[in-house]
DNA sequence: ATTTTTTATGTAAAGGTTTACATTCGAACA
DNA sequence: TGTTCGAATGTAAACCTTTACATAAAAAAT
């Protein structure tokens, strides 16, 4: 037992066999005679060896690292997808490097030194920028797909959620309970999940007949403090609807706040709907109805697809949306008879 | 400009020098003449070298790579730590490759291979359990750091909060409160918080002279669920607390989901108190009272000690103990007369 | 002016793999 | 028997760094 850790030669010379023998026996073994396999075998077993990782990204050039580089790792809507992601990953001798960019190009840019040094293989990218500075790095893009949102580069393929299909759940929910004054409240308008869910949002209200005129919408930034401010928004205005139809979990939540705080309650007064369903949703009071991602395998297909993109086989689709479920608990109910 | 990325000797060809001096120009400038480091940098900056890292590591015989190991990574309580890890390590250079070991022994086992092939220097680790079947391997240990818990095994050194202290802020403030019947709703009695935890709350209960009879102890295993039952457990008895002490959060949502069920109002029949303000208790109805984790300092900290670890350098301390902070909410109130 | 010291740079080895190519050996074939 | 082929194994180069050691040149000391 040396202190150092074996090498293949130490493999090779118990084995009685040269490096390449030992090598082959792991990676080729049906190129081996049975025979001296079965040596090579017994002589890892005594020595413990482990091919040592760097020599062989360095041979192959290859890591066998996958960069996940999200906005905000501590958010829970990230990190239950990142269970799938390392599972899936680790299933297939891949590790799991992590990042977050805090929504700077800069530290997005920092993270890039990963691939050009030879230590990533590919990119999980939980936002729809590409952290690159300049264009001309674009030509050299690592393997990479999109989780969430497609990324904002034509040809990167991504996972996410039906948005239209959820959007089109929650404004049948509130239309089915009696709903005719429905409000949206947005994040930005320039992401796609707005634009889609909202989408869901009016064939839902065109389906049921619903005119132009009982429609609002009030955009925000999809935190927490711009759904109370929706509300604020909203109680200026003459007409008021009877329910809001939210982008997101925290603008729900917002609202939910916001209607509390003038005395209102939810579900007698006013009815919410979030998407996403992250943890707290459960927690609120009323709970909050909502549309659940299901992270778990959104972040097993994200890594699944970026295997195949990094074993050059053509990956099955460019684009794969899981089917949202509606996820029905206490913020809705029918409106109130005024 | 070739297609594969810029090596060490084209930058030396262009600098017209050897590559060794491309190499100190980089990492010992002070050894190289101020007439080369330039002509040198500006070969790097025309060729866009970056070092290849794996190269680099295998020369060295160390990795770049930070292992942070949970049972869940999924867990907020997790999450926010990492952010303070990652912060840390990213500022020294370092990348944080994560892994999850759903308290599997075998899982555990797997990540070892990040050490044994070289790819990670060092490791996080959030459990007290050592991820190793063989005991012989611990004569091998990686440098390694604990986090909340102490490492089941002498000389790790480890991050964590004073949970002696934290627990005695809330058992003070329920004291303070007027109540004199305190229930403390524990999880597992071999682990470490919990000991500290109810050592804390013990003391408290002897400053203030409550005679152990007014004192309760049911044990659960730290789930929401777990302070469910608890709840039931107490009911059964011909004395009831008029206060929760709970070990952690969860407990906590679990009593007060299990009071609420009872038709009894927090706080005005009952007072509860967690432990770790994980994201949900500000979300609770009635937010719940709690003692905060500093978790991004608590990351923060771990990381440099194990960088401490890593560069030789005897690390300050072997145990951190964080100062933890009361947070006041809604969930504790004096308690009713009866 | 000569020797010694210091400073700057270069040469080459080493780190552990993988794999193209070369070699050996026995089997199959004529 | 001699030739050809295939299978099994070995040899050595390559992947890209870092750094001990050697060398050369310049500066300092005599």
């Amino acid at each position: 037992m040396s202190n150092s850790p074996a090498t293949i030669e130490d493999v090779a010379r118990i084995a009685e066999v040269s490096i390449a023998t030992v090598s082959r026996a792991i990676h080729l073994p049906e190129k081996v005679a049975v025979s001296t396999r079965l040596k090579v075998n017994q002589a890892i077993a005594l020595t413990g060896y482990t091919p040592n990782a760097m020599a062989r990204s360095l041979r192959l050039g290859k890591s066998n690292m996958i960069l996940v580089v999200a906005p905000d790792i501590g958010d829970p809507n990230f990190s239950s997808i990142l269970v799938g992601l390392e599972n899936e990953a680790r299933a297939h001798g891949y590790g799991v490097l992590i990042g977050h960019t805090q929504n700077d190009a800069q530290r997005g840019m920092e993270y890039l030194k990963f691939f050009s040094s030879n230590q990533a293989a590919g990119m999980i990218l939980f936002t729809g920028i590409l952290p690159f500075g300049h264009q001309s790095m674009t030509a050299r893009l690592p393997p990479t797909v999109g989780v969430f949102e497609p990324v904002f580069n034509g040809g990167i393929p991504y996972v996410g959620v039906d948005d239209l299909e959820g959007a089109r759940k929650a404004v049948d929910l509130l239309i089915s309970e009696g709903h005719r004054k429905i409000a949206f409240i947005g994040d930005a308008r320039n992401r796609l999940a707005y634009v889609r869910r909202r989408m869901g949002c009016e064939a839902g209200l065109d389906a049921a007949g619903i005119p132009a005129t009982s429609r609002m919408v009030i955009d925000g930034d999809g935190t927490i403090e711009s759904g109370r401010l929706a509300v604020d928004q909203l109680f200026l205005r003459d007409t008021l609807p009877t329910a809001f139809m939210c982008v997101n979990d925290q603008t729900a939540i917002g609202v939910m706040l916001g209607l509390t705080a003038r005395g209102y309650d939810v579900p007698r007064d006013f009815s919410v709907t979030g998407f996403d369903d992250v943890p707290q949703a459960s927690f609120m009071q009323p709970s909050l109805t909502t549309i659940r991602q299901p992270r778990g395998l959104i972040g097993k297909h994200a890594m699944t697809l970026l295997l195949q993109l990094l074993s050059d086989t053509q990956p099955d689709e460019t684009e794969i949306l899981l089917r949202p479920d509606l996820v029905v608990r206490n913020s809705v109910g029918p409106p109130p008879r005024r």
